[in-house]
RNA sequence: CGGGGAGUAGCUCAGGUGGCCAGAGCGCCAGAAUCGGGAUCUGGAGGUCGCGGGUUCAAGUCCCGCCUCCCCGACCA
């Protein structure tokens, strides 16, 4: 261990916010270069082959077969699909020097769905499906928690081809068992959860996503019938009952520098499931206003969904200003000529307030359709904890977690924008039927230490560890210690175990901290039992040392470290 | 991008009202003694005080500009 590069800090760096990020940096893994940029080390890259491996073993399980596509993409490719502006300021662009644009690859659906589109003419040669490990770029707004959201990442992106969506539900079922199959080889504690498909487009789309506090990713679940989606998706499907109140007369009233929800349910006395929040969103196609009940919160997600549109934003204030003349706070639907689009909240709703059109003035008593028509109804809400299940009814349940892996029937979205067709048995023309498949390599490293840790570092299960097991020269004064070490050592490498010695000149509580922080599965001391001839053997994750005698040889040292590797979970510390 | 904060030794940080203030602990190097939970002692190396400009006899310290990093909000593997 002497001679590995393997830099341990004792201190916290001041800047972690994160256990992953702490120990990671401190275990000597990876080391920040830029915001949102890391350098692997040795431990960190080993650990990132390892989640390579098995991600790569899985795809290759279900015949997927691995490409490698260029991180240096031309912008052409991307105004051909439209998504040069949708994807826009994520995107890390640069010129070469002929002040042609490009783009450090956020994603490859351009560049593989142009190579299919040469290659493959024919259902014949369908489906087909293609993957690679790579190294993506997305300018993050904000880059956080170290490798959990970073600005460039490996990820494994998969792509595929069909000619029928029969074929694409096959192959996305067999990338769901895939990715599973991947989140229990990691050992992890996870959930598959119904997913928005975001920027990605689509229509259909799971994420694989293990639980942890300072996830990014909402989950609602039902306990009672085990729907699980993502806050982006969930959907709501409760019932919103007409009344019988009368339609009363529309009435405009001055509501002086009254221009929150709640400002206004104060000041008019009306509580704030009477009032409908308007929302002005600017997006491809010009204006977008979005209504809902003034209780509940818009799902900005769902909208973009909806009018299929991923550049939809909120206007500013002067943007609202400048076109319609009136300040955010006042807006409402009465009079304004843009497309509008309502949460089914507001459908029966009657004598509700709405902003005024016109600075320091609301309406109240407004009805539609007799003030204002609705283009269209959609699910715009928020699903929160205690909202009713879309399927069974009870209520929902809410908790965090890290997305891993996230998977999308895309459909013929890229096919025709890119003009990607293949001819069907009838010698029609077709666009291909497309899904894609994503899962973040380096994210995963950093997951797995954010749901297996103490609070003296890193515990890695067995199948991802740097190595798996660590043998410490208690004494290294000790001449019959550092013997029996160097022996155990070589007799592990040479059955072809992962295993370091640690007969570094310092204390034995300096070794047994690094060991614990790095967290190798399994920690070997040759110390001071070895006088009555026995070495001990402890688990990362427990207390208990199992003392084994070396005396008539190592076979019993074997045995024992079998049995252990055999045991060995580190979700037995979940509890 | 908006709001808040920070850049001084490899790391964690002190000094900040201008001048005997270039500092501590950890780490590193040499040595001593020691060896079951980041021990101890002695000696040593190490800094463009983020960068550029300005004010001043004198600037980590005051002023202006810039850069980088972190935190809080909208994005995603």
């Amino acid at each position: 261990m002497g001679q590995l590069y393997v830099p341990t800090l004792k201190e916290t760096p001041s800047d972690v916010e994160t256990k992953s990020h702490e120990y990671l940096l401190r275990g000597g893994f990876i080391r920040k270069v830029a915001a949102g940029v890391y350098t692997y080390l040795p431990l960190g890259r080993r650990v990132l082959l390892k989640v390579e491996n098995i991600v790569r073993e899985e795809m290759d399980r279900i015949g997927a077969q691995e490409i490698l596509m260029p991180i240096i993409q031309p912008a052409e490719l991307w105004k051909r699909s439209g998504r040069w502006d949708d994807y826009g300021p994520e995107m890390m662009k640069l010129k070469d020097r002929h002040g042609r644009d490009f783009t450090l690859g956020p994603t490859h659906e351009e560049i593989v769905t142009e190579l299919v589109k040469d290659e493959v003419k024919s259902y014949r040669q369908l489906p087909l499906v293609v993957y690679q490990i790579a190294n993506k770029y997305r300018d993050e707004i904000r880059p956080r928690f170290g490798l959990l959201r970073a600005r460039e990442f490996i990820m494994k992106d998969a792509y595929s081809f069909h000619s029928s969506w029969e074929s694409l539900d096959e192959v996305y079922e067999l990338f769901k068992k895939a990715y599973s199959k991947i989140m229990e080889r990691l050992g992890v504690k996870y959930t598959i959860v119904e997913a928005e498909s975001g920027a990605i487009g689509g229509s259909v789309s799971h994420e694989f996503v293990i639980p942890a506090r300072i996830g990014e990713t909402n989950v609602l679940y039902c306990d009672r019938c085990g729907y699980q989606a993502s806050d982006e998706k969930a959907e709501y499907r409760g019932e919103y009952p007409a009344t019988d109140e009368e339609e009363k007369n529309l009435e405009k009233v001055p509501t002086p520098g009254i221009r929150t929800i709640e400002e206004v349910s104060n000041f008019l006395g009306v509580p704030p499931s009477k009032i409908v929040k308007s929302l002005l969103y600017k997006g491809r196609d010009g204006y977008v206003m979005a209504l809902i009940r003034g209780d509940l919160e818009l799902n900005e997600a769902k909208l973009k969904a909806y009018v299929k549109d991923q550049s939809l934003r909120l206007a500013t204030p002067e943007e609202v200003l400048e076109d319609f003349g009136v300040p955010i706070g006042f807006i409402g639907p009465i009079g304004v000529d843009v497309r509008k689009v309502a949460d089914h909240s507001v459908r029966y709703l009657k004598n509700f307030v709405v902003g005024g059109m016109e600075e320091d003035t609301h309406y109240v008593n407004a009805n539609q359709p007799r003030d204002f028509r609705v283009d269209e109804w959609c699910d715009l809400r928020t699903v929160v904890e205690g909202d009713p299940c879309p399927v069974c009814g009870t209520p929902l349940k809410a908790t965090k977690g890290i997305e891993l892996g996230h998977i999308f029937k895309l459909g013929t979205k890229y096919s025709e924008a890119m003009g990607a067709y293949f001819m069907d048995e009838e010698g029609r023309l077709r666009p291909f039927i497309m899904g894609c498949y994503g899962w973040g390599v380096s994210r995963t490293v950093a997951a797995v230490v954010e749901q297996f840790h103490d609070e003296d570092g890193m515990i890695w299960p067995l199948t991802i560890a740097p190595y798996r097991v660590v043998v410490v020269v208690v004494n290294v004064g000790d001449e019959e210690q550092r013997t029996m070490g160097e022996k155990i050592y070589r007799a592990l490498l040479e059955r072809g175990e992962e295993v370091v010695l640690d007969d570094r000149e310092v204390s034995p509580g300096f070794k047994f901290k690094d060991a614990d922080l790095i967290g190798f599965p399994v920690r070997v001391n040759v110390g001071k039992s070895l006088k009555d001839g026995f070495v001990e053997l402890k688990k990362r994750y427990s207390r208990d040392v199992v003392k084994v005698s070396v005396r008539n040889g190592l076979s019993e040292f074997f045995e024992a470290l079998e049995r252990i590797k055999m045991e060995y979970d580190p979700k037995e510390m979940l509890r």
